[in-house]
DNA sequence: CATAATTCAGATATTTTTGTCTGATTAAAA
DNA sequence: TTTTAATCAGACAAAAATATCTGAATTATG
């Protein structure tokens, strides 16, 4: 079971982490990142293969070709992932499923989801891939 | 797309809240809670059938029978439907998707996830359905 | 008692999400 | 130049979530 995040993205935002541990511009294949992740490969390779579209991540084909990062570490939001994989729907619907209310008469919900919500936006704008990179390094083999 | 939770569970949710907004022990037909809420009948009909097994709904067989609500509303939580239907793993999983980390070296978002995810459980916690009233009857009569 | 209206259980169907396969293209290296 | 190892595109498959159907059991009411 996902959290908030679609496996897809959760698996997005684990391979752009898992690159951002390496060194800028090393390729990696879609069989490392798949096999170091426990993630199906064609999935991931084709996950990456929609974030090179958004310019988060890049790739080169043939012999010792693989998957790299695009841009540094520190110009990468975790919100760009998400907003490229999932969208940010998320952060716009009522956590009841209802369509939505006028805020002139918000349920007991409302405020304080909305707060929430707000936190965790921020949290994910907040949040470049650079600043995971010792945590990564040591999940990663850990794994 | 839903936010955080199944859509089982924000159909569930609504028709309890639905419910909670009748007289104590008036009984609603599948039919009409599905035709106002504009969820499908035998989809909600399921819902609020699984939702008796856990005693937070009740239902009647027969001529006008029906479902209503099993016990005050002031004494149903929220939480206790999202229990109930989703279950409370949300509340456990890693936002990231990975396996569990130890906390003794967390990623950055850890902590923060943790704080918003424990804010959320207490707003579950905190919210009965008795507060929605008010709220929901404005809500039914504008869909 | 017969009828109508309902829940209920279980099977089935549809849709969405997740995962896999195939073959084409690319490029390094033998 | 051939072989090898990779991405890529698009079709395909499987699983999970969502939705529908069918018929049996129940119960109020005429
Ligand atoms: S007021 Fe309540 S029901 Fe309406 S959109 Fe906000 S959270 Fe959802
Ligand atoms: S430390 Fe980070 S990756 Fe590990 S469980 Fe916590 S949020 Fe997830």
């Amino acid at each position: 079971m996902t959290v908030i995040f679609s496996k897809k993205c959760e698996y997005g935002l684990q391979a752009i982490l898992f690159l951002s541990s390496k060194t800028r511009g090393e390729r990696v294949s879609a069989d490392e990142i798949a096999s170091k992740l426990n993630i199906p490969k064609e999935f991931v390779s084709k996950i990456l293969q929609s974030l090179t579209g958004s310019n988060i991540a890049a790739s080169k084909k043939g012999k010792s070709g693989g998957f790299y990062i695009a841009k540094d570490p520190s110009q990468i939001k975790l919100l760009d992932v998400v907003k490229a994989i999932d969208g940010l729907d998320v952060f716009d619907n009522c956590v009841l499923g209802f369509p939505h209310c006028s805020k002139d008469n918000p349920c007991p919900l409302h405020n304080k989801w909305g707060k929430l919500r707000e936190d965790a936006y921020n949290m994910l704008n907040d949040e470049t891939i650079d600043k995971f990179y010792e945590k990564t390094v040591n999940k990663i083999n850990s794994l």
